[in-house]
RNA sequence: GGCCCCUUGGUCAAGCGGCUAAGACGCCACCCUCUCAAGGUGGAAUCAUGGGUUCGAUUCCCGUAGGGGUCACCA
């Protein structure tokens, strides 16, 4: 019995891995193009994060013209939850950073280097560990769990590290056939590598984003094949990357301890290792300390936040953009009218620690992102968002021809508003525009001119002399100060300021009285649109 | 605890042996043909710490402190 007979016995239906070597050839692109993954579980929940990660990888895909795909990594059985998959790629579709290749919503493949999802991979992962059982280089190993604590105890007691290695890995040199034996009799097993690496040596590695690390060479004699067949992380790691051809490997920087493990099993595998671009993740400040963001205690965290929120999807990525490049903020002011498909993209730059998440900034981003749209975008998205989430301001925008018009204050020129950062914002800046939700018999805040009869005063006058539909913005503009003049109230602020005890106030304090009349806002964007927008017949109602 | 990484204003950060240490968000003040949102101008605010190396360190080296990651049949 030899170590043959021992592969046979545990994987004897498996193909040999060299079917798969043929089957999946070197991907035809032209020189320099990366092909860039992303690869989560599917635990249905979107993280920020995920995002993140997706529009960086596509954009390097993108910028090198290579190709971003997509594969689940299913095989935990445990964690996955029903309609993981589709919801990930369904956020990636809405994100406009959908890849190349990956499963469709059916479950098949778009692509020629799947299956894209893991636990339909077995077959292959069983052909490479056969492989590495028929080598040498992996093993059977009987340990129980129970056994496997008391190994880590006993380590924790004597102060060595935990881990199957060295002295410790009671099932490493098992003669062939015992371990036969107890296959036969039905012991259970899993499958593990064996690490020909020496602590005492130090291999030194260079990271896309972190630059040279040096750590001791891996010793653990990780499991790549689990009790249920499938994979561990590392060993599917590493034989999608090789099979599916990525060539730079972007993942959370968490991954950064097992590089000595990945690289090493590719080594044995007889791979070429991919680069590597370990990033930074999400922080968040909690209480005096940073912490990633996390999905259970942040709600920022899930992408869903950002649609429920009504923050545009564009937002999302311009701000994500400029946390994984800084100068994008710098370019984005240069070209503020290219798509940021055109921004070239870095990976060199980004941060090797990570970046607090931003929400103010983010909101920032919004505002300027949110200037640029026409009253039509503007309208069309506000609508979209409200259909889910705000019946009030639904209704408000059936009414579409008045609704553009009210979203199209200040809007289109070259000085547009920038006031709107979400969609929720929405419904509070245009409300009093829409008659049936303008209430005249509400308590209105007067501001400096509070006095009743002094605000009838001006109102009454404003009213019956001066206000004329047809006006131009100038001559309504040049009639507001006769008012005010007519009134004992300045005509400038300027004058008003040099020279306070000669008048009752200044031509703004008048306008703010009208203001907050046909508003009941002290603060609203231009008058004249909005008196020009009302229209004669609504102002008359509200005086 | 072992191993690995990180540390420039409140936040995101330029910087890569010689700079008055960019820029953005936020904050404050002033300016702008009415109030806001903007826009403009200006301001407060940073190189964790101790040693080296050097003519000279934010930048290079070592230590200290603080922070983060990782040590599963989870990814």
């Amino acid at each position: 019995m030899d170590r043959k007979d021992l592969a046979n016995l545990i994987f004897p239906d498996v193909k040999d891995y060299t079917y798969y070597e043929e089957k999946y050839t070197k991907r035809d692109l032209p020189e320099g193009a990366q092909v860039l993954r992303y690869a989560p579980s599917p635990t249905g929940f979107v993280h920020i994060g995920g995002l993140y990660q997706s529009l960086i990888a596509k954009k390097i895909a993108k910028q090198t013209g290579g190709i971003f795909y997509v594969r689940i990594e299913d095989t935990d059985q445990k964690r996955e939850i029903e309609n993981g998959a589709s919801q990930i790629l369904q956020a990636l579709k809405d994100y406009d950073v959908f890849p190349d290749e990956t499963i469709n919503i059916d479950g098949s493949d778009n692509g020629n280097y799947g299956p894209y999802m893991q636990s339909k991979r077995k077959d292959i992962y069983q052909s490479y560990a056969k492989k590495l059982l028929e080598e040498g280089n992996a093993y059977p190993c009987f340990c129980s769990p129970e056994e496997l604590d008391k190994i880590r105890g006993d380590q924790e007691k004597a102060k060595e590290r935990t881990g199957y290695y060295g002295k410790w890995t009671k099932c490493r040199n098992m003669p062939i056939d015992m371990a036969i034996e107890k296959i036969k009799n039905g012991d259970s097993y899993i499958v593990r590598f064996k690490s020909p690496g020496n602590p005492d040596k130090k291999i030194k590695h260079k990271d896309v984003i972190k630059g040279s690390i040096e750590f001791p060479e891996n010793d653990q004699d990780i499991v790549i094949i689990k009790s249920d067949g499938l994979p561990t992380y590392h060993f599917a790691h590493a034989i999608d990357d090789h099979l599916m051809g990525t060539t730079i490997v972007t993942r959370g920087d968490e991954w950064v301890a097992s590089i000595p493990l990945h690289l090493q099993l590719f080594y044995v595998l007889g791979f070429r290792a991919p680069k590597y671009a370990h990033n930074a993740p999400l922080m968040k400040i909690d209480g005096d300390s940073k912490r990633k963001l996390s999905k259970r205690k942040d709600p920022e965290a899930a992408v869903s936040y950002y649609k429920e929120e009504g923050i545009p999807k564009q937002s999302v990525k311009e701000y994500l953009m400029n946390i994984a490049n800084s100068n994008f903020e710098i370019w984005r002011k240069q070209n503020p009218e290219k798509s940021m498909n055109k921004f070239e993209f870095d990976i060199k730059k980004m941060g090797v620690s990570g970046a607090l998440f931003d929400m103010v900034k983010m909101l920032d981003v919004s505002k300027n992102v949110i200037s640029k749209y026409t009253a039509e975008e503007v309208y069309n998205q506000s609508y979209e968002w409200a259909k889910e989430y705000d019946k009030e301001l639904l209704e408000m925008l059936e009414n579409k021809e008045y609704s553009l018009k009210v979203l199209g204050i200040e809007r289109g020129n070259n000085k547009p508003r920038k006031d709107i950062a979400k969609w929720s914002d929405v419904k509070d800046i245009i409300y009093y525009m829409y008659p049936e939700k303008f209430n005249k018999n509400e308590q209105f805040e007067y501001q400096k001119v509070n006095e009743k009869s002094e605000i009838e005063k001006i109102v009454k006058l404003y009213f019956e002399k001066y206000y004329n539909e047809s006006d131009d913005k100038q001559t309504w503009f040049d009639k507001m100060k006769d008012l005010a003049e007519e009134l004992g109230y300045a005509r400038e602020v300027k004058e008003y300021k040099a020279n306070p005890e000669n008048y009752k106030g200044h031509v703004g304090d008048i306008s703010t009285v009208i203001r907050i009349t046909i508003t009941g806002r002290c603060n609203t964007p231009d008058l004249y649109e909005i008196m020009q927008v009302l229209g004669k017949d609504e102002l008359m109602k509200r005086i």
